[in-house]
DNA sequence: GTTATGATAC
DNA sequence: GTATCATAAA
């Protein structure tokens, strides 16, 4: 077991402690670190895309594709975790918004979208991702960019809706994080290619004419 | 929602 | 020169 939680790196290794004075609070969750991130922006107006009495949707920061999502509740929930049975409901929901969005930002687009959360996800508060299957963006850069959506990282909504139906809780298999390494393979023929570049001008075929 | 950066490999 | 990899950030 090589996971963490998402910002929790251990304190113990920095070489220099953070010292700031600037901080007298001290706070125990630091806002300010970038895996702190969406919390923040989740609150921005700006940036909501759909909101209702249980989550908002905000636009990816960095998108992987050219529509990419993040539906999140307002509930405080740190991660998959953290999700019993009684945030069934909620799950169901986040979903069902997802599908929405998709409906009424690209009902037209003819992209196929796959909705779900990454195994072991870097940012703080629970998220969906909602992303079209083009992967047709500058911000997909590296491996573990295109891993993570395209391997058993990327952890269904209904898989994980089924599992905290049947199980009550969400377990990720050991050595998921081993999976960001896989070499570069084509989600649409499968076809591996040697290179971030070279996959990028892969995809190219695949895009609807 | 890590990205950005510098070191290292090809 | 280009692409990947390891590390820092607060």
């Amino acid at each position: 077991m090589t996971e963490q939680e998402p910002g929790t790196a251990d304190p113990s290794q920095y070489p220099l402690p953070p010292k700031k004075g600037k901080d007298a609070s001290a706070k125990k969750e630091p806002l300010g670190h970038w895996s702190q991130g969406l919390k923040i922006s989740m609150q921005d107006p700006k940036m909501q895309v759909y909101k209702d009495e249980q989550v908002v949707v905000i636009k990816d920061k960095y998108p992987k594709a050219r529509y990419h999502w993040l539906v999140l509740p307002w509930a405080s929930i740190s991660s998959l975790k953290a999700v019993t049975s009684e945030h069934l409901e909620l799950l169901k929901h986040m979903h069902t918004v997802g599908e929405k969005v998709i409906s009424d930002f690209a009902g037209c687009s003819k992209l196929r979208f796959r909705l779900g959360y990454h195994a072991i996800p870097s940012m703080s508060h629970v998220h969906l991702h909602v992303i079209s299957q083009d992967f047709d963006s500058p911000c997909l850069k590296n491996k573990k960019h295109w891993n993570s959506f395209n391997t058993e990282y990327f952890l269904e909504s209904k898989a994980i809706i089924k599992m905290v139906q049947e199980a009550g809780r969400v377990t990720v298999e050991d050595g998921t994080s081993e999976l960001l390494k896989l070499p570069l393979r084509c989600h649409e023929c499968q076809q591996l290619l040697p290179s971030i570049p070279q996959l990028k001008e892969h995809l190219r075929k695949h895009w609807i004419k």
